[in-house]
DNA sequence: CCGAAGTTTCAATAATTATTGAACGTTTCA
DNA sequence: TGAAACGTTCAATAATTATTGAAACTTCGG
């Protein structure tokens, strides 16, 4: 049966995977997986110890996660180390994970998208139509995506809509019984 | 001033880069930016010929579209060779985007964590004790975040919430003008 | 059944991305 | 001020991922 110590290390190594999914290297997202399976801070040598990771990597790690707000460095007391707090309201930690990719990737895309258009409109031909069509679907697309990442960073649309979701779930749940 | 192919040429390579967002090859993503670039379904050797890239590449990337639901293959009169005709339908193809990457990849991590907790739950040290709170927290949020991903290709929430959003954004834009 | 036209496969290679570790900084305190 | 302890950087290297292209396969008309 798993020990607490190997359920960590499977779940640092899945998180690791997981970080494609929100723009960082595998690394970066282990050493935070490993910050969240801790109840202390670590310090860098606690990383590269748990991790087997090189000094380097976990500094890189750490100072990306700082920029991305996903971790706090603290002095430990009585000695010259620092350790490294873990942003646990996950909520938090997406709104910045978004904020951060929406500002990098999808704003200069809307941008190039608005500067192409009225270039389009020029050439009359019905296939430069078509494809002008086209980008305007997919402006529209991005915009929207962009208009609920930034109600999303406002406020808390998940706990509004998510638990509007969740209550009908639950009331799914509850009334037609799961088939099979 | 860029003329209709030089932005044709732009577009695909943009949407190529953003082909680990939605978890394709670049070339994958790039072959599909060309689809929808042009009015009419592309044969392979066009895709070849346009984006420079080697008769088994544009195969792949095809076979790769089909997969995920965003091209169909059609035969070309009187010839031999086939057409590649993609979904224009964007919110279709984020659709199908959505529901693969949800089984893939969101599906096997919910079942890791609900494996993982009730094991944790033999260790009653403090240490272990907190970490099975944050997968607790953890599972809650993917298993909201399912929930969502759920509602959404079940129904249009694009339409729903989009429009809700829109309207919203319209009006913001009405009463108080735009800063700067 | 043959061969031409077209498509697919996959081992080899190229390109990209992640990681290391040795050298360089910085801080602290005797 | 010097040296020990720790942190950071970045060029070199390793690992991974994407792409090619030549060989194998398929389809179809004669």
């Amino acid at each position: 049966m798993a020990s607490t110590q190997d359920i960590r290390q499977e779940f640092v190594q899945l998180w690791g995977t997981m970080g494609s999914f929100w723009g960082v290297s595998p690394t970066t997202a282990r050493v935070y997986g490993w910050l969240l399976s801790q109840s202390e801070p670590q310090t860098a040598e606690q990383c590269v110890e748990g991790l087997g990771l090189s000094r380097g990597a976990v500094s890189m790690a750490c100072r990306e996660l700082r920029d991305w707000g996903l971790a706090q460095v603290e002095r430990v007391e009585g000695s010259r180390q620092q350790a490294y707090r873990p942003e646990t309201d996950l909520e938090k930690a997406i709104r910045n994970i978004v904020a951060m990719r929406k500002r990098r990737e999808w704003d200069p895309i809307l941008e190039h998208l608005r500067e192409w258009l009225p270039q389009l409109e020029r050439d009359r031909s019905p296939d430069a139509q078509v494809f002008r069509e086209r980008l305007q679907q997919i402006e529209g697309l991005i915009g929207l995506a962009d208009s609920m990442a930034e109600s999303f960073l406002k406020g808390g649309l998940v706990q509004k809509l998510g638990l509007k979701l969740l209550v009908a779930k639950a009331s799914a749940a509850r009334g037609p019984r799961k088939k099979r």
